[in-house]
DNA sequence: ATATGCATGTCGCAC
DNA sequence: GTGCGACGTGCATAT
């Protein structure tokens, strides 16, 4: 490859010229060394000098990894202009954004690393189980809710927000359901409670279901579901996967609902 | 630096020899190479290949970057177990997670860099104007929320939630405030409301005074404010910073509060 | 562009 | 450990 550039314990001085380099070929850039860095903008932020890894990224996104922690502690998001250079032997990376407006400036003071590499990867990913196929499956199969349920509506706009499915029982009562592909809390609750306290003071003479659809129900959401007077109906998210998967997958939610 | 590691292009025996070293060592090691990622936890995720950049750190979390996107394709958090092995030339590592029970398995089949560091890095991070340093400000200046205001209990626990700041007015009215440091919207009012609502049922004969305190006001928010009757005080981020600035900063929130 | 809610969110803090 | 809300949340989606 011979666009890789990689450079072991460079002076600050090589080290400008090879981050160039890769920024103006929109290379990953990968520098690891000792710096500080701050950042200005929807807060404040200082980190005095140590050793961390800076990742620059093509789109203009930028990380900043310390040895521990998921999150970096610095970053910008994609669409960042990256501004760089050399002065007294620190080498200083702006990092700039508009919109909202802030700025990431790191200052090294030594490098151990550089890495400038073309990734190949054009790979398409794909994530399973989320609460979009939840909601996807019972299109498919009403009945995961309950016999003779029909749904009418997805993500019904209400004033308190939008309802992920709306429709009507085998005996004409109206039906709200709240999906959560996780243990359903407190929250699930109070905002499946929101939907059907709004819906009843609009149509006093209807007669609302709530409907929690979840993996699992947590102790504290139980309690509550039961004060409300609301249904849980236990989902299991692999059922689900596995009845995405018999279907055409091009379907989008609103060609289900008006099919 | 005896313990570092840097191998530029190695067959995935040589990597799989550097990256055990890293892990055994606790360093913080990156990989780069064409590799396929797979998760199942509390999702499922398939990567098919393509060459990407993998962080390991010594605290256990594991992060898979792909050219583009400020977030990871693929992670897990710190606390992870790690497993490698070479099987038929290709590279496999297992990150293992109890709690949620999940796994991450990465298969390179050829590596262009292997780097294991150990990063000296004590420094400590600094964030300024967040939430927490708004409440900090009022606390030093109650005024900024009105003149003789009186905090008295700062995350009063409720039903609902917790009360960001408790306090009383001049005329010995009950103040509820809930802090935003962004502009607030409507869930602001709406978790506002819940803590009233819950005061009101309490204690019927009080009369309680809702403020939301933030930088600025969406216009949804607004028209909701209005709607409940509560209050909306401007606190600029700044102006707090520069209160906090003035004053000592190790005392806690629950010192200013017995105070 | 703004608004809204999800996320394998993560993280810290209180119980 | 569980519960709960903040986050420089980021992000897709709908209007």
């Amino acid at each position: 490859m011979p666009s890789d550039i990689v450079l072991i314990r460079p002076s600050t001085t090589e080290a400008a010229d090879g981050i160039e380099k890769a920024l103006s070929s929109h290379l990953f850039l990968i520098v690891i060394g000792k710096c500080q860095v701050e950042y200005r903008g929807r807060a404040r932020s200082k980190l005095p000098g140590g050793e961390r890894v800076l990742l620059v990224k093509e789109d203009g996104s930028i990380l900043i990894h310390r040895k521990k922690d998921y999150s970096p502690v610095n970053w910008q998001p994609p669409g960042s202009l990256f501004y760089s250079e050399v002065h007294d032997s620190l080498l200083k990376i702006r990092a700039l954004r508009r919109q909202p407006h802030e700025s990431l400036e790191i200052e090294f003071e030594s490098v151990r690393l550089v890495a400038g590499l073309a990734l190949r990867d054009e790979a398409e990913f794909v994530l399973h189980a989320d609460e979009a196929e939840m909601k996807r499956a019972v299109l498919l199969k009403p009945a995961l809710i309950m016999e003779g349920f029909s749904p009418s509506e997805s993500e019904k706009p209400l004033d308190s927000g939008f309802i992920d499915l709306y429709g009507k029982d085998a005996a004409e009562r109206q039906v709200v359901v709240e999906f959560k592909k996780d243990t359903a809390s407190k929250e699930a609750v109070l905002q499946l409670s929101r939907y059907i306290n709004e819906l009843r003071a609009r149509i006093p003479h209807r007669t609302f279901r709530g409907i929690l659809a979840a993996p699992a129900l947590r102790k504290d959401a139980n309690r509550l579901l039961k004060t409300f007077g609301f249904e849980f109906v236990r989902l299991d998210p692999r059922q689900c996967a596995e009845i995405i998967s018999q279907a055409p997958p091009s379907l989008t939610l609103t060609k289900y609902l008006s099919q």
